[in-house]
DNA sequence: AATAAAACTAAGCAAGTGCTTAGATTGAAA
DNA sequence: TTTCAATCTAAGCACTTGCTTAGTTTTATT
């Protein structure tokens, strides 16, 4: 007794991630959203409430496009070097074509102000210390680590990861290969 | 055969800058800046063009305190220590109040998009290159380390200074200098 | 005191923002 | 085949954006 969806949820949102990432969050416009999901403006806030609701989504499709590669690494089971291979996988993950996106979450965070969308920047926290304590359950595969240098490595692995999101727009390939392989050289 | 300007233009901008500086670029506007700034729009337009050329003024300004920082570091002559130094510096320059701010530049990278403001792009690629070009100075200060070696470690060390401008705004002040330990660890 | 150029105020412009709503269209159940 | 609620379209809401402009005030020089 009433008319089908014309669209599927999932696939537009993948669109307005895509959008989101390449160009941010305040500077994407509803109409820029509607242009690149394909439906009108009613359609998306009635599946998606609002704006933030757009976005909100799109960080769980994020996430779940991570947790593909998290998930090799889990099973790999080769401490450091998994957390390595990660951070190369993150710089083919953070570029498109020859335009170098960073990461989204890592974009956010810069972005958006802690207390003007503090909803936003929960989920953006928790976020970030899940791949965080990824880094510590790899690390622990390792023998021979007492718990808090295992901490402390976690923070310095993070600050690498979120720093080369922002250095993959201002330096070359090769130097961002240079940070990597020095990061990894004493853990 | 003129009127007196009411205000000091070097005096505005630091008004500005700390704004551009709290809230991103974008997210500025010009009626905040009016506000901030303690001036009319039609002052703000006479004297800086456009907005675009209070940013790049804030810029500037913001290149002059760093400055002040660096040339400390310069004298001291303590190679990988005294950047060490600056990074710690750094950590208290980002923060106001209990308010991390991070760095302007580094908020900066992450927001303006390449293509659609060339321009001050370029002029922020240039402030990370010339702070890069101090940690490679700084590091020659320190003998038997070849050349190649010192480039990929100036890239590194920006990466974390970078890292450092996010991971301030989403971790613990005991993580950041947990942070900066692990990085000078084995430099 | 008269002049005129610079600096001020405040109103206003077109275009864009997030979001809503009135009305036409669809399509499965009655 | 009729019904009617869900889904669509497109126009429009109030508000903000960066920037301009008409008109007033100031002040060093004549």
């Amino acid at each position: 007794m009433a008319r089908k969806k014309q669209y599927n949820e999932e696939e537009v949102i993948k669109k307005a991630m895509g959008l989101f990432w390449r160009n941010g969050y305040e500077a994407t416009s509803v109409r820029m959203l509607e242009k690149e999901m394909g439906i009108n403006q009613f359609s998306i806030y009635s599946s998606f409430k609002n704006k933030q609701g757009v976005f909100l989504e799109s960080i769980k499709n994020y996430k779940k496009e991570i947790n593909g590669i998290k998930e090799i690494l889990r099973q790999s089971n080769n401490g450091v070097l998994g957390i390595k291979q990660y951070f190369y996988n993150f710089l083919e993950f953070s570029t498109e074509g020859h335009i170098r996106k960073g990461c989204l979450v890592t974009n956010s965070v810069n972005e958006i102000k802690d207390d003007a969308d503090p909803e936003v920047m929960e989920e953006l926290k928790k976020f970030a210390n899940e791949i965080r304590e990824l880094f510590v359950s790899n690390l622990k595969q390792d023998d021979k680590k007492d718990e808090s240098k295992i901490e402390c490595q976690a923070d310095f692995l993070m600050n690498n990861l979120l720093g080369l999101s922002i250095a993959s727009k201002v330096f070359h390939q090769n130097q961002l290969e240079n940070i990597i392989e020095v990061t990894f050289k004493n853990l």
